[in-house]
DNA sequence: CAGTATCCCTCAAGATACTG
DNA sequence: CAGTATCTTGAGGGATACTG
């Protein structure tokens, strides 16, 4: 990235700093595979498609950052990336990014993927609420300084 | 972006159509903003610290893809940048996005900006849920083809 | 299989000057 | 104020060959 997150206009917002970490073109996509099971560096090469020199740097990346691990694997002694708790936590921003998608970047009727709960239903479309279960939006929330 | 949604390896992911769409350094904080009050170019320009040739491609862009529009100022014959119904639906996104900024991408006491309802409460984390509320993560989950 | 090393090229991004 | 026009730079990305 070109920017670094102290050199945001405003370095306090968690949305810039989080645009710093995965707001690329592939670190999501990568998040995603291995959200999906993508272990290996051709596994993960294979399902982007992105070039093998890039993989390696986000990859890379990713690790610095703390949102994938290299651990052993435990059949062989061949070294897999899975995610941390901190990558795993990613899971509501690919959930939310997924559904929207679904719902404004395709055409009706055109095949897409979908989200499935281990019975097979689809995952209900994810919501902010308050405290008291209200739905939340743009306008009825607003962002205040702190700390 | 260098290469379209149909380059993908994927082209039915919802996740890389949405991707493809906001997934550069500056489109989601322009949305950010904009759900935020700013509505003029200059406000946007001061905002963010984009560079102004870069911000008119962006909103260009944006406006292409239905997420903003241009709309005449109720009170004077100015127009400016609105979110539409598109642009609105990616709260969620900016939401959770937000939340693991916050939980991720900040050193302990350092300043943060929070988001509020209209009573200044603290947004609830943001969770996915199947529809029975039980909560869902990313291994009792999976991606399944569609149409 | 899992990367590293090169080479190359495009375009995103920045800076600045200019115009209706 | 709201952009457009130009110029320059460098990083992001791609292709491919190579290595442990």
């Amino acid at each position: 990235m070109a920017r670094d997150a102290a050199s945001w206009t405003d370095p306090n917002c968690p949305v810039a700093r989080a645009v710093d970490v995965i707001g690329d073109r592939w670190s999501l996509l990568i998040v995603r595979d291995a959200m999906d099971g993508a272990r290996s560096f051709t596994d993960f090469q294979q399902r982007t498609g992105i070039a093998r020199n890039i993989l390696a740097d986000r990859l890379r990346k990713l690790v610095d950052h703390g949102l994938i691990a290299q651990v052993e694997a435990p059949s062989g002694k061949r070294r897999v990336y899975t995610l941390t708790a901190v990558g795993k936590d990613l899971f509501p921003v690919i959930v939310t990014l997924r559904q929207w998608g679904e719902r404004h970047a395709f055409e009706a009727g055109e095949t897409r993927s979908v989200l499935v709960d281990e019975h097979g239903a689809v995952v209900p479309q994810v919501v902010a609420v308050a405290a008291d279960g209200r739905p939340l939006t743009s306008e009825t929330t607003s962002v205040r300084k702190f700390g």
